[in-house]
RNA sequence: GCGCGAUUAGCUCAGUUGGUAGAGCAACUCAUUUACACUGAGAAGGUCGGGGGUUCAAGUCCCUCAUCGCGCACCA
C-alpha cells in the first residue's frame, strides 16, 4: 500500500494554522497530568517521579519575553522528562503579588481620579481581584501559546482558599515556636507605599547629595557630618570611637542645646567601636530613631529615643520653620539657619546611595514601628537547635541542592551571611491577613499605633470563637511568605496525607531567574526545612535576562520590548523557543532579537522540507524501527548518528539545554539535510534495491529520531509533522520515547 | 569595602580532563527552480583584553593589570 503525502506538505509549514490545534489536541489527551498519563497506560504506575513547579508569574499583568524564557526552559525539561518515560508533573500557578498588584491598581485608580481611601478596604480589594482575574486569564493564555505543557487541573494561586490555610497554618506554627514575633524595631519604612518593606525590597540608587558639617551649637565641642540635617532634632548623643584622643576628655558628658532651629537637645556624648575615626570629624550624631545604626548604638548605651518624622515623612517637632513641612524642605530650613548663625563649617558635594522602596520608587524613611518578624538566629528544637539561618545553608553546603550554575553558591552564602530578621508585616489590603487578633479593651486598642505588646493576643489558624471582643490585625503578610510554601503548598500541605506531597515532594528542579534567588528561592529553603523537614528541591536552574540586540534591559519606555505573543504569531512560538534557549547559558543574560528569531522560523521549515522529501522518496515504505538490514554505509551513518544522540542527551541531563538545541539544528541542517539527503538522492534513483531499502529505513528512522529529540525545544511543528508519519500504533509524540542510542 | 561574572570572527556565543581556534547570524562570490529561495555551494574573517608564570604543549591552569557588567555591605 502506497503511504499518500499530505497535501500540506506542497506549502511551507504554517505555524498559524498549527499552534492552537496542537495545543488544544494535547490538552484534549490530558497527558499534561502524570495521572492520566498512567491511567491510558503511557506511563508506568510505578515511574519514578519528576516534579517542577512552575514561579508563579506575578497577576500584574502580561507575560514578558522573560516568561517566555522561562516556559521554554522549563517545558524542555519537562517534555524530555516525559518522554523518558517518567511521572512527570509541572505545576502551574499564579502570584498575587501583594505590594506590587496593589500599588499598579493604585495607580490604575488615580487615572479615574481615586483614592483607594475613597473605597474602603472591601471595595478596594474587589477592584484588585478583578484586575488580577483579568491578568491572570492572559497570563494563562500566554502560557498556553508558548506550548507550555503545563498540568492545568493542578493550577493554584497564591492567595486562594488553600493556600490561605497554608500560610495560617505555617504562621501559627512559627509564632507557637517563638520563629515569627511581634517587635518595636527600626524599619524600612516607604512614605509612598505606607507600608514597611524588607530588606530585600529595597534599591539603592546612586545620587548626589551634600554633606554638611556643623556643630550643635556656638558652645558645643564637637563637629559632626550629615548629609540629612533634618533628623539631628532627633539626636541625642555624639559617638566618637574610644580611642580618638581628640575627643576623650567629653566622653559621659551631656550638653544641653536650648535651640538648635527652635529645637532643644540634650546630646550625650559616648564611645563606641562602631564609630570610624577617620570618617568625617570622626564624631557621629546620634538619631536613634531614623537610622537602623544608630539605634543599635542607642540600644548599647542606653540612650533615649526621639522620633522627629512621621509616616508621611514630615517632621513632628520644631516651630513653624520646620513642624509638619517634608523633611526634605525641612532639610533647607535647617541648613539655612546654620548659615545664618555661622554654625556651618563645610558643605560638600559627595554620591551616596538612596534607598528606595522596588515597587514605588519612594524613598526610604527608617522609623521606629512595631511588626513581625521572623527571627532567623533563634536555635530551633524540633531542628536539632539549629537556626534558620542554618538551615538554609545546610543543604546548599553540603551538597543536597545545587545551585546551577554554581558560582551562584557563593553570592547565596554571601546574603545568608549578611540575613537580618524578615520582617513579614505589610500595611497593605492585598494579601493574606496575619492571622493574629488583638482583645479589645476600652481605651488601650488603636489599630497598629498604640496597641503596645502588653495587648492580650490570640495567634491560631481560625479566629477565637468569641470574635465579637477581638480585633483582627489589619496587617497583611509579605507576598513571599506565601510564595516560600510554594513547592509543598501547592501539593496538597498541610495535609501531610496528601498523595502528591508523599509523590512529588521534595521537588526535582526548581529554575527560575538569578534575580530572585534570595526573594524566592531562600525562602522556599527556609520554609520548606523548618517546616517539612526537608528541602524543597533538588536542583536549582538559574536563567539570566533576556535583552535586546545591543544587550540593554527590555522595557516599553525604550520601545525596543518583543513581545512574546506578537513574535510567536510573527513567526511561530516554536521559533521564539529556540531563539529563547540557544545561546543561553544558566546564570548568563542572553540576547533577542527579530534576526535570531526569523533563522529558526527557517528552520521549522526546513524541517517540514526535510519530511517532505523524505515522504516523497519512501512512497511504498513499512517503516520498522528494528530493520536490520542496513548497508555498510548506511551502519556507518547510524553509528554518527547514535554517537550523536548519545552525546545529546548526556547533555540534557547536565542543563546543557543551549548546546543540545543548537546541535540538533545542526545536524538536521548540515549533516541529514544538506549532506546525507543530498547522496540519498543517488542510492534513490539507483537500481541496488538492498541499497535503496536500507537508505529509505535509515531516513525514516533518522527523521524520527530528529522529532523525538527536537520534539521538546520545538514541541509543535514536531508534533504536527508526527501526526501524518506513516507509522503504526504511534501515540502523540509528546508521549512517545526518547530515543536510546544503542541499538539492539 | 567584600564578592561574582565577562573580555574568543563585524554581531551573538560555544570551546569538555591543557593537545592543530568552532557554530549561528550578518556581510562577500557563485548557482537559479531544486524536497526546501523560509534554498544550495564556496571563499573570507581571530596575536583568544594586556603583561608575566607553570608546562613538551595554555583560549583552557596560576599571578597581575585593564575595561565593562552585576550582587551585597557601607552610606556620619
Amino acid at each position: 500500500m502506497e503511504n499518500d503525502i499530505n497535501s500540506k506538505f506542497l506549502k511551507p509549514y504554517d505555524p498559524k494554522e498549527t499552534e492552537d490545534k496542537i495545543y488544544k489536541i494535547w490538552e484534549e489527551s490530558g497527558f499534561f497530568n502524570p495521572d492520566v498519563c498512567i491511567e491510558k497506560g503511557v506511563t508506568d504506575k510505578n515511574a519514578e517521579p519528576f516534579c517542577m513547579v512552575l514561579p508563579p508569574p506575578n497577576v500584574t499583568g502580561t507575560l514578558h519575553i522573560g516568561h517566555a524564557a522561562m516556559l521554554t526552559i522549563e517545558d524542555i525539561m519537562i517534555r524530555y522528562a516525559r518522554m523518558q518515560g517518567k511521572r512527570t508533573l509541572w505545576l502551574p500557578g499564579t502570584d498575587h503579588a501583594a505590594i506590587a498588584t496593589q500599588s499598579r491598581v493604585e495607580k490604575n485608580l488615580e487615572k479615574e481620579g481615586i483614592k483607594k481611601s475613597d473605597l474602603g478596604r472591601e471595595e478596594f480589594l474587589k477592584r484588585v481581584e478583578k484586575f488580577a482575574q483579568d491578568s491572570h486569564d492572559t497570563i494563562i493564555n500566554q502560557s498556553k501559546k508558548m506550548g507550555s505543557s503545563l498540568d492545568w487541573s493542578r493550577e493554584a494561586y497564591t492567595l486562594d482558599a488553600d493556600r490561605n490555610l497554608a500560610v495560617r497554618t505555617a504562621f501559627k506554627k512559627m509564632y507557637d515556636d517563638e520563629i515569627i514575633y511581634r517587635g518595636h524595631r527600626i524599619v524600612n519604612w516607604d512614605p509612598k507605599g505606607q507600608t514597611v518593606i524588607s530588606d530585600d525590597e529595597i534599591v539603592y540608587e546612586e545620587r548626589k547629595a551634600k554633606m554638611y558639617t556643623f556643630k550643635y551649637s556656638k558652645d558645643f565641642p564637637i563637629s559632626i557630618s550629615t548629609t540629612r540635617p533634618e533628623t539631628k532634632v532627633g539626636d541625642t548623643a555624639v559617638a566618637v570611637h574610644p580611642e580618638d584622643s581628640r575627643y576623650s576628655d567629653y566622653i559621659g558628658k551631656t550638653f544641653t542645646i536650648n535651640d538648635f532651629c527652635g529645637v532643644k537637645l540634650e546630646i550625650k556624648i559616648i564611645a563606641d567601636q562602631s564609630v570610624e575615626k577617620d570618617f568625617g570629624t570622626g564624631a557621629l550624631g546620634v538619631t536613634p530613631a531614623h537610622s537602623q545604626i544608630d539605634a543599635e548604638i542607642a540600644q548599647r548605651h542606653n540612650l533615649p529615643t526621639k522620633q522627629v518624622i512621621n509616616e508621611f515623612a514630615k517632621m513632628t517637632v520644631g516651630d513653624e520653620r520646620i513642624l509638619d513641612k517634608k523633611t526634605t524642605i525641612a532639610r533647607e530650613a535647617i541648613v539655612e539657619w546654620l548659615k545664618n548663625e555661622n554654625l556651618l563649617e563645610n558643605e560638600e558635594e559627595i554620591s551616596q546611595n538612596v534607598s528606595t522602596a522596588e515597587r514605588t520608587g519612594g524613598i526610604i524613611e527608617p522609623l521606629p514601628k512595631l511588626q513581625w518578624f521572623i527571627n532567623v538566629n533563634k536555635q530551633i528544637k524540633d531542628r536539632d537547635n539549629k537556626t534558620l539561618k542554618e538551615l538554609m545553608l545546610e543543604p546548599v553546603k553540603n551538597g543536597e541542592i545545587k545551585i546551577i550554575p554554581n558560582n551562584f553558591e557563593r553570592v547565596y552564602y554571601n546574603w545568608i551571611e549578611n540575613l537580618h530578621d524578615w520582617c513579614i508585616s505589610r500595611q497593605i489590603w492585598y494579601g493574606h491577613r496575619i492571622p493574629v487578633w488583638y482583645r479589645k479593651t476600652i481605651n488601650n486598642y488603636e489599630l497598629g499605633i498604640t496597641n503596645e505588646n502588653n495587648t492580650e493576643i490570640y495567634c491560631n489558624i481560625n479566629p477565637p470563637e468569641d470574635i465579637e471582643n477581638w480585633e483582627q490585625d489589619p496587617d497583611t503578610l509579605d507576598t513571599w511568605f506565601s510564595s516560600g510554601l510554594w513547592t509543598f503548598s501547592t501539593l496538597g500541605w498541610p495535609n501531610i496525607e496528601a498523595k502528591d506531597l508523599k509523590t512529588y515532594h521534595p521537588t526535582d528542579v526548581l529554575e527560575t531567574g538569578y534575580d530572585i534567588l534570595f526573594f524566592w528561592v531562600a525562602r522556599m529553603i527556609l520554609m520548606s526545612t523548618y517546616i517539612l523537614g526537608e528541602i524543597p528541591f533538588k536542583n536549582v536552574y538559574l536563567h539570566g535576562l533576556v535583552r535586546d540586540g545591543q544587550g540593554r534591559k527590555m522595557s516599553k519606555s525604550l520601545g525596543n520590548a518583543l513581545d512574546p505573543l506578537e513574535v510567536s504569531e510573527k513567526y511561530g512560538a516554536d521559533a521564539v523557543r529556540m531563539s529563547l534557549i540557544i545561546g543561553t547559558g544558566p546564570g548568563n543574560d542572553s540576547r533577542m532579537s527579530e534576526d535570531k528569531i526569523r533563522a529558526y522560523k527557517n528552520y521549522a521549515n526546513k524541517l517540514w522540507n526535510i519530511t517532505r522529501f523524505v515522504l516523497s522518496s519512501t512512497p511504498n515504505i513499512k517503516y520498522d524501527a528494528n530493520f536490520n538490514n542496513y548497508s555498510n554505509v548506511d551502519l556507518e551513518l547510524i553509528k554518527e548518528r547514535d554517537e550523536f544522540i548519545k552525546e545529546i542527551t548526556k547533555e540534557m541531563d547536565e542543563y546543557k539545554f543551549y548546546l543540545v538545541g543548537e546541535k540538533i539544528y545542526q545536524y538536521t541542517w548540515s549533516r541529514f539535510a544538506d549532506v546525507i539527503i543530498e547522496e540519498s538522492k543517488i542510492i534513490l534513483s539507483g537500481n541496488d534495491k538492498i541499497a535503496k531499502e536500507s537508505r529509505e529505513q535509515f531516513l525514516f528512522d533518522t527523521l524520527v529520531k530528529i522529532l523525538k529529540v527536537l520534539h521538546p525545544f520545538m514541541p509543535f511543528v514536531t508534533e504536527e509533522i508526527w501526526s501524518m508519519m506513516p507509522i503504526d500504533n504511534k501515540k502523540l509524540l509528546m508521549v512517545e520515547e526518547w530515543p536510546k542510542s544503542e541499538r539492539p
